[in-house]
DNA sequence: CGAGGTACCTGACAGC
DNA sequence: TGCTGTCAGGTACCTC
């Protein structure tokens, strides 16, 4: 499932890979997923490639941009050459060809995410909803500590993952995190202390940070470019029956989600 | 305004 | 075997 860390490693991979190469051309199969409006104005020259929050940008010398989100099956692949086989036909959205008769392709099982072309003033428009970057150098406790205070009511678990609040943290980064900073998922903002909401800070900030170092979370359908991640293997309570401490993981529904959370070390 | 619920979409899997 | 129901979840949009 990609969130901040998978998204990360997909760009860093992208950039490797696709940063200052022209694109030729794209062949849309998906209209739903490619919009119509990638194919023109090309070719184009890849000059940047970057994230905010769970979005891709690339920047191009043509004064546009192309805005990609994975949401939650989304997938970008690199091929080498023309004549190399297309692995992932099956659920191709789109073919980008760039000079030298290499490709990348975006193939989208749920067809939930997508790629469209955007102006500054609509990437501009597009971001100013988000929330601040978590891993920001600016996103410092006090500044974490004044956001929750706008928010007392809000249940905490519902809150981190809302992306006007913070950006990019998912279903599995704020359980993880949560259980990090000893915080039961249904917890009201207004009733964690100061000491929690320090453990909070730290604890997402290290768990984004050691998940960009494993290359995310493997889980069903996310994998990265060149394979997979591996921080499932570091989850402590996402779909987990133990938390580290062997202690029995329960799992509750929280606005139509899974939320897995310890109730000994939680609470 | 904030908070909570639901639609979108398709594949995997359990149960009969 | 093959059907049905449920779950997965990021985000836009809706209602209260």
């Amino acid at each position: 499932m990609p969130e901040l860390p998978e998204v990360e490693t997909v760009v860093r991979q992208l950039r490797q890979a696709v940063c200052f190469r022209t694109i030729e051309a794209v062949t849309i199969k998906d209209p739903k997923v490619i919009s119509p409006a990638v194919a023109q104005g090309l070719p184009a020259r890849v000059i940047d490639i970057a994230r905010r929050g769970k979005s891709i940008i690339f920047t191009l010398d043509s004064n546009a941009y192309l805005l990609a989100h994975l949401r939650m099956t989304g997938h970008f692949h690199v091929v080498p050459s023309r004549s190399a086989s297309l692995e992932y036909q099956k659920y191709l959205s789109g073919i980008f060809h760039l000079d030298g008769g290499s490709f990348f392709t975006f193939n989208e099982i749920r067809r939930f995410g997508g790629i469209t072309k955007v102006s500054a003033k609509e990437l501009e428009k597009a971001f100013s909803r988000l929330g601040p970057e978590p891993l920001a150098d600016s996103f410092t406790f006090t500044a974490f500590d004044s956001l929750l205070h706008r928010f007392p009511s809000a249940v905490i678990k519902t809150k981190l993952m809302d992306q006007s609040f913070l950006a990019g943290l998912g279903n599995i980064y704020a359980q993880e995190a949560l259980y990090r900073a000893g915080i039961h998922p249904q917890t009201k903002i207004e009733e964690i202390g100061v000491s929690k909401r320090k453990r909070l800070y730290h604890g997402l900030r290290e768990i984004l940070r050691l998940a960009i170092k494993c290359n995310g979370t493997t889980i069903q359908n996310f994998s990265h470019l060149d394979g997979k991640g591996s921080f499932q293997d570091l989850l402590s309570v996402y779909q987990r029956e133990k938390c580290p401490r062997r202690h029995r993981v329960e799992r509750i529904n929280q606005g139509g989600r899974s939320t897995y959370y310890c109730p000994r070390c939680q609470k």
